[in-house]
DNA sequence: CTTGCATCTGTAGTCGCTACAGATGGTAGG
DNA sequence: CCTACCATCTGTAGCGACTACAGATGCAAG
């Protein structure tokens, strides 16, 4: 057992649910460490498979990479962490609620939009129309 | 009056809103035609502008531009277009509403880990606890 | 021996712009 | 007449977050 308790790349992949092109890809910008290597081949202990799930779950929350990593940091003890983690957190709310404002409007536009059209007696199309002006 | 009723690419952009450097985008990718020049510059008529107004609110809607090309299309007559556009439609309203549904997600997620950061009385930062599972 | 698998590196493509750099031509002011 | 400025031009590269190859390598099973 030269190191038994280590996965490789697409065990990680599985585990984490992340595709192996993007965790090569978060190694490369370096949001992931490059890992220790047995051969040419990458080799993941528990502390790899934490970060990433921990970068996963950001991305779930829409966090942006550059913010992941500030997370990673803060989350490796770097600073006032709580206080700066709420901070990046409610960033990233208003930004969530901000697109989800824009959807709700799109979406309010095209309900009605694909209502009219559905009921087509008219001549012409509404929808068309509306974006013809 | 060589053409007197044609606008240079500045005053089309501030008509529609749309950036000029999205306006030469749009041409080099075929979504306008290439317009007729006095001399070297692009020189826009009426049925310029109204394209290129129906291509921004398409946009706003969120289509993406290959869609948009479609609706050009069914605008300009072709094909059962009602039909087709509100099945375009359709799909861009899904799409939507897929979208809404996941910033909602996060928008809970968020807005938890927000208000228990601000109470911080606990050891540890439930945010960043939240991420490391 | 060969087939298949997982992995490797490196590069290019996606979408919808946006941001330059560097050239060109016309007008207005000194 | 010269200079400054303005709008426009072309062409290319960058963004964010991946994704999709192509082509090499090495190992194990049939």
């Amino acid at each position: 057992m030269t190191s038994s308790g280590t996965i490789p790349i697409g065990e990680l992949s599985r585990l984490t649910g992340c595709n192996i092109e993007t965790i090569r890809y978060y190694e490369r910008i370096g949001i992931l460490p490059a890992p220790v290597r047995r051969g040419r081949f990458r080799r993941y202990d528990t502390s790899g498979v934490r970060r990433l799930a921990f970068v996963r779950r950001a991305r779930e929350l829409g966090f942006p990479l550059d913010t992941v990593r500030t997370l990673l940091f803060l989350a490796e003890g770097g600073g006032h962490s709580c206080e700066q983690a709420r901070e990046v957190a409610e960033i990233q709310l208003a930004d969530v609620l901000a697109k989800r404002a824009d959807l709700d409007r799109m979406a309010v536009v095209l309900g009605d939009l694909v209502q009219a059209c559905g009921a087509g007696d008219a001549a012409g199309c509404p929808l068309l129309e509306a974006l013809s002006d």
